[in-house]
DNA sequence: ATACTTGCAAATACTTTGCACTCCG
DNA sequence: CGGAGTGCAAAGTATTTGCAAGTAT
C-alpha cells in the first residue's frame, strides 16, 4: 500500500521528471491545506517564485496531479482524486462555503452511459452544485 | 408564449435596469453565435468597449442570464438555461470540441436528493464531462 | 430632467517568457 | 557532467475602476 508521497514521487519520476523541493513544496501545501486559490499558494510558500509555482501547477495539471475548480468568477486548485477520493462540490451561493460531496457509483453509471449514448467516450467528469448550505437556508 | 427576446427585456427591466444597445448586442452575439470567450465576444462587437462588455457580462450573470463555463485553462460564456435548454457539455480531450448532452431527469433527481443528503438545497448545477470525441476514439 | 450607462484611459491583477544560474540524477 | 528546474525581471493578457459625457425612461 503505497504512501500519498510514495504515491506523488511515482506520478512525477514516471514521467520523467524530478522530485524537486519546490514541487513537493507545492503538493505538500495542496495535501495539507485543500482546496486553495494559486494566490493562496504563493502565500503559503514565499520562498518559492511565482512563476515556479505556475510552472509547476501546469506540470501537476498536465500529469492529472492536480484540477482546477471553477468558483464562480475564480478558480482554485485540489488535488485529485488519484491523491483524494472523487468528489463533487456544492457551493453555498449565500456564503461561498464549498462542501465535498462524495460520488456515488450510480451517479457516475449514468453520466457514463449519457456520454455512450452520444458517442463520447468518458475519461472524467467534474459537477458542481450551487445553491444554499444549511446555515443560509435560514 | 414570450418570444427569447421578450424574455431577456423583461429580465433587465423587471430587475430596474435598462434595455440599451450595447447590452442587446451583447445578448444577440451570445444568442447568435453560442458558446464564445469574452475575447470573442469583443471581436464580435467592436463598437463596444470592452469595459462596456465585461460590465454587461458582470450584470448578465448576476441576473442568471449567462453562465461562465469551464474550458481546461479558460472560460467561456453562453446564455444560461433560460434561454436555452439546460444541458451538459462533453469536451473532447484531445480535440477540443464541445458537444451538448441533454439533462436527463434521472440525473437531475439523483444530484438533488445527493444534495439533500448533505442539507443542502441545491439551485441549479453545472456538470462537466472530459473525454473522447467520436472521431479521436479512432 | 436625472439617474443609469458608456467610453476612454489608466490602474490592477494575473500569467507567461527569456536567460543566466543552480540542482537532481 | 548535462540537461532539467528555478529565480528574476520584464513582457503579455485579462480585468477593474474613476470620471466626464451620453442616453433611456
Amino acid at each position: 500500500m503505497p504512501s500519498v508521497h510514495e504515491n506523488f514521487k511515482a506520478a512525477i519520476q514516471q514521467a520523467g521528471y524530478s522530485l524537486t523541493n519546490s514541487r513537493l513544496s507545492v503538493f505538500n501545501v495542496l495535501f495539507a491545506r485543500g482546496t486553495q486559490s494559486l494566490h493562496e499558494l504563493t502565500l503559503a510558500i514565499p520562498d518559492v517564485d511565482r512563476s515556479t509555482i505556475y510552472r509547476t501547477i501546469g506540470l501537476f495539471e498536465q500529469l492529472g496531479i492536480v484540477q482546477r475548480l471553477q468558483i464562480g468568477w475564480k478558480y482554485k486548485l485540489e488535488l485529485s482524486d488519484r491523491f483524494t477520493h472523487h468528489h463533487h462540490h456544492a457551493i453555498c451561493t449565500r456564503c461561498g462555503m464549498i462542501i465535498d460531496l462524495p460520488e456515488t457509483p450510480e451517479i457516475e453509471r449514468q453520466l457514463r452511459q449519457l456520454a455512450g449514448n452520444h458517442n463520447f467516450s468518458m475519461q472524467d467528469h467534474q459537477l458542481e452544485i450551487r445553491g444554499l448550505c444549511a446555515n443560509c437556508q435560514a
